[in-house]
DNA sequence: CCGGTGATGGACT
DNA sequence: GTCCATCACCGGA
């Protein structure tokens, strides 16, 4: 393990592609637990169809309107909370969500925090499987991850283009983007389960 | 391995 | 009232 330098503000405040694309190989830490990130998922602000931000500022996306490097953490189906990191300039309300990774330091606490995952390939494998390894939930929506907090990101070792593969989105019931939003690394086992039709059917 | 489905609560219309 | 940026579990192959 090298050195590991925290990214500092001008890393997040860049157009949110290209900080997604970064942010693979790179490596957050909260309470014990550090993930390499292995899957990131672009959300373009106001006029992404797919964000929250789209319907513009609500009390819930309050802080992805706010200064890039900080985490927005929003709670999904009732009983999962999900990670973001709010990129570009401030106001355009693009963030990237954490998808999955491979848990690198730590993996006691997270295996104590992540009871039914068998393997320990499944303990960040997926968006709210990753924040559970992390302790993330309401508490963390809105920390500073550049200012030395109990939340932060790391570089991680570069990441060559031929060792990026770019996807359309999962689980999102927005009209398909024409452009892919989801990047991950090759052949990377942490990667979570791409489900083409992974909708949840309607309870009869 | 795979596909199908219930659980569960808040944000927004 | 409707819609989810999901997960774990179950049964079949």
């Amino acid at each position: 393990m090298g050195p590991s330098l925290r990214l500092e503000r001008s890393f997040f405040d860049r157009e949110v592609t290209a900080v997604a694309r970064d942010l693979l190989g790179c490596v957050v830490r909260h309470r014990g637990v550090s993930i390499r990130l292995s899957e990131v998922e672009a959300y373009a602000g106001q006029d992404d169809p797919g964000s929250h931000a789209y319907r513009g500022v609500t009390p819930r996306t309050r802080v992805m309107f706010g200064e890039p490097g900080h985490a927005y953490v929003y709670f999904s189906y009732g009983m999962h909370w999900c990670l973001n990191l709010v990129c570009d300039t401030l106001g355009t309300a693009s963030a990237v969500l954490l998808r999955a990774g491979e848990v690198i330091d730590g993996v006691e606490v997270a295996r104590s925090r992540r009871v039914a995952a068998r393997r320990d390939v499944d303990l960040a494998r997926g968006p709210a499987r990753l924040a559970q390894a992390l302790a993330v939930d309401r508490a963390q929506d809105g920390l500073d991850l550049c200012s030395g907090g109990p939340l932060e990101v790391f570089a991680g070792e570069p990441v060559a283009d031929s060792a990026v593969v770019w996807g359309p989105r999962v689980g999102v019931a927005g009209a398909g983007a024409p452009t892919p939003w989801r990047v991950s690394l090759v052949n990377d086992r942490t990667v979570s389960a791409y489900r083409v039709g992974g909708r949840r059917s309607p309870a009869k």
